[in-house]
DNA sequence: TGCCGCCGATACCGTACGGGTATCGTCGCA
DNA sequence: TGCGACGATACCCGTACGGTATCGGCGGCA
């Protein structure tokens, strides 16, 4: 019973899927499988049930979940002690600039509260890059926003937020309730400068090339409507300027708030941030 | 950072010797220190300080052992909560009956008032087997005395018990202040059946071939005493009865209460009940 | 009813890591 | 100065953990 199979346990039991589990994991299926049963036979009971209908928990295994998550924390705690002892306790956050979520500073803060001797460093990046510098190794854990080119990362997805099309007030979409792409198809769009990554322009761009200046930052893209007669997509829950409005977009998915870390990185104090977004998220307080 | 390598740790901790700790996890010393050297990559810093005068902790070092003792505690109260849920935690403990520690029976009590779950059954055994049917796979763990065959089984010590010479009131050595073996060679001994453990067996002789009477208990012991002008070896701390006497053996090593299990179980009940047996013997709850 | 797709289990394989033995380097000590 | 103690290093080997390919059972659907 190492902490790796307990790992192991708690995502098949949080996922209720061994593939998804393994995905997760970033592991194949039966290597998965077959850890789940060598610690069956070692606790000497079912831990799951597998019907054809899904996997359930057995009640010995949802002791062991319990159990499971409170040792995994603690050993995630020890070493988080330990390198705080030796001096190496720095994590660096990083958050798109975007201002679309006020939580991420009350998020530092949290994390902060729970590990006071713990480093955070903050690193915000413009909206050139959604991984605030994840691929190229600047920070250790991103709260950003999706989509964009996931490879090497491994994220879990806080919130969906709808977008809309960004317009001036006096344009006449302005008064609609809502828009579709094909509404826009004429317009003048916002770009990201080259080297963007080309999931996040695409997504940004409604998924067709486009022409129209080159901007960075939010506020680049509020003038960039307001002085050229672009147009742009943005958050239905922004808060606008005077002289902009929104329009929802009826057929572009939401953009996802994720949390996002170098796949493979062990590192405690990334697991416990996540940890702690997750939590914030899903009781809402950063709504 | 697994468990088990947080074990290794724990183990130098303890010992402040490679060699001794490698023995204690019955491995070797190379992949002890290999290992112990994978954490200090891992943790970033030094955990022992390697000087020709021995091997100490560092500061990093001291907070890990701290932290790392409670992970594994914990850890053996996962398994064991797990092991109550599945219906399988039970753990059998063997006591000598040599009535020689009052505090055998008090030590189950309080290994069933820290685990109320687990179902803690007693086996006493006479003088004829002190490792009370480990060997044998009749118990999980063993409260008993040396000196025995401990071949593959791994023993704590928990103190140590001088030793004297058993002899009628009237016995013309009775009233000396010590005695030495030469005193008793020519007196009639009492014996261990056949197949006792020769070690166990040669100890109580004082180490020579012996003749007189077989007796498998305690009250048989004194019995051969007092009836058939035998002698025999008993504990100083023992009480006597009436018409017996016993006289300080000087040159007997002292025989040593131990607790015993078997080499390589990993059942963390017989874990916890060698901790609380340390601990109860540390404290000196049991003199 | 027969086909397909989903999903966990099984079979099998390669590699990497954790165990071993043999030996070295260094320091204290007689 | 030689020897013993002890941790580090070098090297070897088996196992166990990862992978891919495939099976078996069940449910959905035409």
């Amino acid at each position: 019973m190492e902490l790796r199979t307990l790992r192991y346990f708690v995502a098949v039991a949080d996922e209720l899927h061994f593939g998804r589990a393994a995905a997760r994991l970033h592991m194949s299926q039966p290597p998965l499988s077959r850890a789940i049963k060598q610690l069956e036979n070692e606790v000497g009971a079912a831990l799951f049930d597998r019907s054809p209908s899904g996997v359930s928990l057995t009640p010995v295994g949802a002791v062991l979940l319990d159990e499971a998550r409170t040792l995994l924390d603690q050993a995630d705690r020890l070493r988080i002690r330990v390198a705080a002892a030796a001096g190496t306790a720095a994590i660096t956050v990083g958050f798109l600039g975007d201002s679309a979520d006020p939580g991420a500073a009350r998020l530092a803060d949290a994390y902060r509260r729970r590990h006071p001797q713990v480093e955070v460093r903050i690193r915000e990046t413009d909206l050139t890059d959604p991984t605030c510098g994840l691929h190229a190794g600047l920070v250790d854990v991103a709260l950003t926003r999706g989509p964009f080119d996931e490879t090497g990362l491994t994220v879990r997805e806080l919130r969906a937020d709808p977008v809309g099309a960004l317009v001036r007030a006096d344009d006449p979409l302005a008064g609609r309730d809502s828009v579709k792409l094909a509404d826009l198809a004429d317009r003048r769009w916002f770009l990201f400068p080259e080297g963007t990554d080309p999931v996040w322009q695409s997504y940004w761009n409604g998924g067709a090339p486009r022409e129209g200046p080159v901007v960075r930052a939010v506020q680049e893209c509020r003038q960039a409507v307001l002085w050229n007669g672009t147009i742009g997509m943005t958050l239905l829950n922004h808060q606008q300027a005077a002289g902009l409005a929104v329009v929802p977009l009826i057929d572009m998915p939401p953009s996802r708030v994720v949390v996002a870390w170098n796949e493979g990185d062990t590192n405690p104090l990334v697991r416990s941030f996540v940890g702690i977004a997750i939590a914030a998220y899903r009781d809402g307080r950063t709504h």
